[in-house]
DNA sequence: AGCAGTTTCGTACAAAGTACGATACGTTGT
DNA sequence: ACAACGTATCGTACTTTGTACGAAACTGCT
């Protein structure tokens, strides 16, 4: 039910689904839906959950940055496949059981890594603030791959005075535009340094810990997919 | 015409934002709008737009930090004004004239920081990525202020068994709960940081700025609003 | 077979976007 | 003054949506 509910929506985007689309993807009339769910809402908010079951759980065993970081690439790459799910996420105010699920995990893992109540939520509010806003950037480009970026780009240029946005033009011809730029590269560079910046937090982290980590050098270019 | 589109959606919601609605906010009947706009795409293009060119335009001149923070806070302040704006980011991907002045001054902030342009892609994914991220949070919170947060927590663990999320009921109770929490407070603890980690990217910082800086201190409580 | 609970569906209505064409209004040339 | 024309408004009506209401079909059990 919220399956097909969901490949609806992969299909045809959340305007796609409709309780008629969902019917007869069901095989059943459109009236036949209201007998499992009492109304549209219900649906929205089973498949936010749905989706939010997707994503892979952190364990608090494991090393906390390695554990997130695995999270988070899940979590970015579950909202890419289901870009209509991050607008959702805004209306929907009554979380599901995978909901609070998967925040129990983070929460734990970032305990079990050291942090306090307070520097938890801080992390947390962080954390999810990023790979929200990325995947929400993500899905707010007009292109799909790496390969239409300068098409679009010029089509959206052609519309207005180029010299205008002299520096959004610069960065645009002199690095977009160069070789072939993939904007999901620029996840795991945010990610690493936001990590980084909570390390610091750590109230007990060991000296040997430290030092095994060499000191991130974000001069270097060329460091995002190691 | 955006103006009073704008003020009908932040009154009833982007739902609440209709030909109709719209036409008797204007004093006018539903088709009338039909001679000024192609449709309603148009206005959601228009009103969106509108939305960016309420965000504050950081100056290349002044520090960047305090730029970058002072236009982070406008779009935080702007998206809390017009939640059902974060939403439609989404959808609308066709830029309009304030969007792409709002990208080019904070291009031009990084650059005049000193940022190389690879750097600049970098922190502008990741800045905006935090502020949108927040944003949408902070929409996705059930509660207006700071009063009813434990009422709202309350009544979704009456529905689901409290002791299946154990580090999500101890953040709550042990802080959430504690003293009068506010979610948006988090919001400068994260820019903080990542304006720090961008810091450390910048090739030619000289040491005296350097020094004027003390280093962060993340184990200190309640930094959030000096 | 008969009955009760479960599941499906046919009909119908309200609200949404908007196509189409008619109407009214302001300006201009004569 | 008056006709003509571009600008602006609106009335009607069609389509698509969610869904209320009640009838119909099906299922399992005695």
């Amino acid at each position: 039910m919220l399956r097909a509910a969901v490949e609806v929506a992969d299909a045809g985007g959340l305007a796609g689904l409709t309780i008629r689309s969902l019917a007869q993807e069901l095989g059943a009339k459109p009236m036949s839906v209201y007998y499992h769910v009492a109304g549209k809402d219900e649906i929205l908010d089973g498949i936010i959950d749905h989706v939010f079951s997707q994503i892979e759980l952190p364990s608090a065993d494991g090393d906390w940055r390695t554990e997130l970081r695995r999270r988070a690439a899940s979590a970015r790459d579950v909202l890419r496949r289901h870009r209509w799910a991050i607008s959702l996420m805004e209306s929907r105010t009554s979380p599901g059981p995978a909901t609070l699920r998967h925040h129990d995990a983070v929460i734990a893992t970032l305990r079990a890594a050291g942090f306090s109540l307070e520097m938890t939520a801080h992390a947390y509010a962080l954390i999810d603030s990023y790979i929200y806003g990325f995947a929400l950037q993500e899905a707010a480009l007009p292109f799909e791959g790496p390969d239409t970026v300068a098409d679009v780009a010029e089509s959206i240029m052609e519309q207005f005075d180029a010299d205008a946005y002299p520096h959004l033009v610069e960065l645009a011809t002199g690095y977009y535009f160069k070789t072939s730029y993939d904007f999901g590269d620029e996840f795991d560079f945010g990610l690493n340094l936001i990590l980084d910046g909570l390390s610091a937090a750590l109230p007990a982290e060991s000296a040997e810990d430290r030092e095994s980590r060499p000191a991130p050098d974000y001069r270097r270019p060329g460091t995002l997919n190691p």
